[in-house]
DNA sequence: TGCATACTTGCACTATAATACAATTATTTA
DNA sequence: TAAATAATTGTATTATAGTGCAAGTATGCA
């Protein structure tokens, strides 16, 4: 086990951007772990600007990410203690323009195609769009 | 009164900086306000840099700040609600090197020069420097 | 009315951050 | 072993952020 003590500028840092700020409350609300073309197909953001995104959460000690054949499951982090009520802030924002919302009703539709509880196809942004706003 | 919505990501980005993480603690452990030259004398650093930090605090809806006379008293904003955590995480930050803590010192000492509750006098950073590390 | 002073800001400079495209890596499968 | 694919990253570009100096504003006082 390995404890790196992280700034507590990067943590905010890290939050201070509405993409990583989705992805925070997408994994909080859900208390679920993604791979990236999962995300993709929520979030309707390109691939390479989520792997960024992730990261930086990372490297922020924010999630943790896991390699299984060709996918990645992506985590939130749940220690050090004091990262719980800054989870919980995120999850309490006013979503005005149901930008959260949006992302949740996304993820749980894709999820419904996992099998066997993991994601077995790429990204299907196409088939998403047009759907649910 | 004036409510005014303000982005998340910029609440976070206004902590995503140690000078300002440093005022939010300050303000929040001793549930005081502060001018600028206090603050000069607490955290030791100048002026114009602290004036900035102060203005992206007030912008970012976490300060408010009162002109009296000559002085301009900064304190925290306590609505909406979910500020509360965000505050709360701040005063629970690790401190190893105790920087927090020695502005802390330095604050207290600072309003012992108080007269009636306010601040009568300009920066005293020379005398600070020299005491309390 | 002029000076001292508490605070703010214009400007220049440097560093960091977000994005998009294209190329690359790593893994699976045919 | 070659093609397909999930994910990452190099590079260029643009925008934003932090700092320091010097100048400016606003208030109080002699």
């Amino acid at each position: 086990m390995q404890i790196v003590t992280i700034q507590a500028e990067v943590i905010f840092q890290a939050l201070a951007d509405e993409t990583r700020l989705r992805i925070i409350r997408l994994m909080k609300v859900t208390d679920e772990e993604s791979c990236l073309c999962e995300l993709v197909d929520s979030l309707l953001e390109p691939p390479y600007k989520l792997s960024r995104h992730l990261k930086i959460l990372r490297q922020a000690g924010l999630l943790l990410s896991q390699k299984e054949g060709r996918w990645v499951y992506h985590r939130l982090v749940t220690e050090p203690a004091y990262l719980e009520p800054l989870y919980a802030t995120v999850q309490a924002l006013p979503d005005t323009n149901e930008i959260y919302n949006n992302d949740l009703k996304r993820f749980r539709q894709r999820l419904c195609l996992r099998e066997g509880g993991r994601c077995r196809i790429g990204i299907q942004s196409e088939m998403f769009k047009t759907e649910a706003g």
